[in-house]
RNA sequence: GGCUAGGUGGCAGAGUGGUCAUGCAGCGGCCUGCAAAGCCGCGUACAGCGGUUCGAUUCCGCUCCUAGCCU
């Protein structure tokens, strides 16, 4: 008598980068039946794979990938694009009488999903424009103060040095003209009803992840990750101002192929960039108290969570071969 | 062997007789529509030993080391 749980659940797999959890996400996907949400603000474009340590078509094959090369890399994507996105994904795979599997590590996403995340309007490119005319012209300190006006609560936990985040301030207030504090207050979790499992995987030590990034860039170098760049680059309408080529890797090479640096440079920013990444996603992680956290670097990782997740009540996949689950 | 110029925190690089260089890297943290982004915080460093001085990274001497030149 196989258990057939009729309560929604969904499997988080949290990690920083280059912490593996692609290819263990694979192996838990083979092993049980689960699909894969991928959580990650660089996979979603469309020629950017070296880089971005995407998923081949050879593992894309074997387990059911969504949310990967669905935005060119002129289009912007953002947290609550990928909110709308995973929440319709995981219908679907319910539907489909399977669970989702979010693998990723763009922190935000997973935090906006568990969290909620409030109704608010998308970015307008008008608006920021002006206000970035305004920035240019008077200095964020002067918007800061105007944040101060009409949202003095949103001016008061949003540094002075951010124009990022007064700037989304600003603008959901001109667009709305209701504070962003009080439109944030609202916000309701995909989670909500949903029972969730979550692994932070990462290795234990610190120095062992950044030897990790380090071999992982020189393989995409490898690979052929400045001719993928050099195609970006190329491109007419793509520029450095874009998100997509704000991304770690992208950003350093593509300033070479400006002229900027010299290669030998680019590369060593670009690593030092990935362990800073890397360092955020931890802080984030570190957060999570419900995360069960899983030493990246042992053998038997995959072995372990499977275990764990059938003592959960996962059923194990009917077509599943065991090998796949053993290593 | 002699002469000259230097030895500043992991690296680069200013500076001063008695509060603070700074940048990069690193570490900790923040985080609600650009998040692989943006931002905040954290370092008795002044080659060694003596001396002068109320006080020395800064002045003097010696030692060691480095670079260049000379014999």
């Amino acid at each position: 008598m196989r258990e057939v749980p009729n309560r929604r659940r969904a499997v988080l797999l949290m990690g920083p980068t280059g912490s593996g959890k692609s290819d263990l996400g694979l192996r838990l996907a083979e092993a049980l039946p689960l699909e894969i949400v991928s959580v990650d603000s660089a996979l979603v474009y469309r020629g950017m794979d070296i880089g971005t340590a995407k998923p081949t078509a050879a593992m894309r094959a074997r387990v059911a990938h969504h949310l990967i090369d669905i935005r060119d890399p002129a289009e912007n994507y953002s947290a609550g694009d990928f909110t709308r996105d995973a929440s319709r994904a995981m219908q679907d795979i319910w539907r489909r009488g399977r669970h989702p599997l979010l693998v990723g590590g763009t922190m935000l996403y997973f935090h906006a999903l568990s969290s909620g995340i409030a109704e608010l309007p998308a970015a307008d490119v008008r608006v920021r424009a002006d206000i970035d005319a305004q920035a240019a012209a008077s200095g964020w300190t002067a918007l800061h103060r105007e944040l101060e006006r009409v949202d003095p609560e949103a001016a008061a936990r949003i540094h002075v040095n951010d124009p990022q985040r007064i700037q989304r301030a600003l603008e959901v207030h001109r667009l709305t003209g209701k504070s962003i504090t009080s439109l944030q207050q609202k916000r309701v979790s995909v989670f909500a009803d949903v029972d969730v499992t979550e692994f932070a995987v990462a290795p234990l030590e610190r120095r062992d992840l950044h030897t990790r990034i380090e071999m992982r860039f020189a393989a995409m170098l490898e690979a052929g990750l400045l001719e993928e760049v050099r195609k970006l680059f190329e491109r007419r309408d793509l520029s450095a101002e874009h998100p997509s080529m704000r991304a770690v890797g992208y950003r350093q090479l593509w300033r070479h192929l400006a002229g900027q640096c010299v290669l030998d440079e680019a590369i060593e920013q670009a690593i030092a960039a990935t362990r800073q990444l890397a360092k955020r996603q931890l802080t984030w992680l570190r957060r999570r108290e419900r995360a069960q956290w899983i030493d990246s670097m042992h053998p038997e990782v995959a072995r372990k969570m499977i275990d764990a997740l059938s003592e959960g009540g996962f059923a194990a996949s009917s077509d599943a071969t065991p090998q796949g689950a053993l290593c």
